[in-house]
DNA sequence: AACGCGGTCAACCGCGATGGT
DNA sequence: GACCATCGCGGTTGACCGCGT
């Protein structure tokens, strides 16, 4: 037995708003509220049209205060940022910019953002791209290990938060920062979110078409270096923004760590062991973390990839990294991930 | 002028989440 | 706890438009 439909689809009308619809949705909405019920809404000013789209046109067009194109160069990079960060989430996404809609940045993620990505990889690669990372990258370990070499795991500690805005130079400051977070793809393609995300990690999260050098640096400048092992920079990036998440912004966007949601974790107790080892467990599965390892997971996850993205993806590929102790120090790293995440969301 | 094609974007659809009973 | 109604989200569709041939 399928679910009842929300209304009755024959008598209810589908396709383009009319001016005069428009009208009475937004008068009736503007004297008197939804009402908290988007259903009963139609029938009430006697809209032949199903209270979900009601819902879509006030969201999407006629409440105050909408923006509609013209997107800057600074909302392309929150969009690429965030989209780095969190994903397909466009709700949370077009929370952090005020006026647009989930579905306007998702149409703009879709129609242009992602071709100027492509556009900039194509680039990248007519300037010997591969090389250029790989180049790119090695100077800026060269540069953390001069400039770095202080940075600790404790600096991450929730009473950091200006310290790290420092690190998020292009970051709005009034914009909560989102944590990288666990993204599973069961099976990995290379034309999938996880993959586009760490084509823009590669790309450094921005979008601008500028190619002359300039002093703002990319998300692997992002990353403080440590002068032990700089493929743990990601991790404590995430701790980092964790760190900074406000409890509500965790709240809302309910993290899920294999069926637990971290936000329902506040305030409750719990052993340390118990809550380490869940965490560890789900880290243990990987899919979709990789983009937190960078190149590591890339080249021991090598695919061939025949469509566009696929040739996109291995164009990018480095060098195997050759870490022979892994997976211990991922283990680590994850388990002081997780430690400090419970330090965060309270005691235990 | 007619046609095909690709890009854009408003709107729809289905599903999971949530809240009330 | 089960059930139901509704909400909210992300993916997809299709109408429309501009451009090139």
């Amino acid at each position: 037995m399928g679910r009842a439909p929300c209304c009755d689809k024959a008598n209810v009308k589908k396709g383009p708003w009319s001016s005069e619809e428009d009208a009475k949705l937004k008068s009736y909405i503007e004297q008197h509220g939804t009402g908290g019920n988007w259903i009963a809404l139609p029938q009430k000013i006697g809209l032949k049209r199903c209270g979900k789209s009601c819902r879509l046109r006030w969201l999407n067009y006629l409440r105050p205060n909408i923006k509609h194109g013209g997107f800057s160069e600074e909302e392309d990079n929150i969009i690429c940022s965030l989209y780095i960060s969190i994903g397909s989430r466009w709700s949370i996404i077009a929370a952090q910019l005020p006026g647009r809609t989930d579905n306007d940045i998702k149409n703009y993620w879709n129609t242009r953002l992602k071709k100027k990505l492509l556009g900039k990889q194509r680039k990248e690669q007519q300037h010997g791209g591969r090389r250029n990372i790989s180049s790119q990258k090695q100077e800026i370990l060269r540069k953390g290990m001069r400039e770095n070499s202080n940075y600790m795991v404790s600096s991450s500690s929730s009473s950091d938060h200006h310290n790290n805005n420092q690190i998020l130079p292009y970051w709005p400051h009034e914009l909560p920062v989102l944590p990288p977070i666990p993204y599973s793809n069961e099976e990995p393609r290379f034309n999938d979110h996880a993959s586009i995300r760490k084509l823009l990690i590669k790309l450094g999260g921005k979008f601008s078409d500028d190619d002359q050098p300039t002093n703002e640096v990319t998300n692997l400048d992002q990353y403080p270096l440590d002068n032990n092992n700089s493929m743990v920079q990601p991790i404590l990036y995430q701790q980092q923004q964790l760190n900074m998440l406000s409890a509500e912004t965790l709240q809302e966007t309910q993290y899920n760590l294999d069926g637990v949601n971290v936000s329902t974790l506040q305030g409750q107790s719990c052993s340390q062991a118990t809550l380490e080892q869940m965490i560890y467990n789900n880290t243990q599965k990987l899919d979709g973390l990789e983009f937190l390892y960078g190149d590591i997971l890339i080249n021991n996850n090598r695919a061939v990839g025949n469509s566009e993205w696929g040739q996109i993806m291995n164009s990018l590929l480095l060098p195997p990294v050759v870490n022979s102790d892994y997976e211990g120090l991922q283990q680590g790293m994850l388990q002081d991930c997780a430690i400090d995440q419970l330090r965060y969301l309270g005691p235990y």
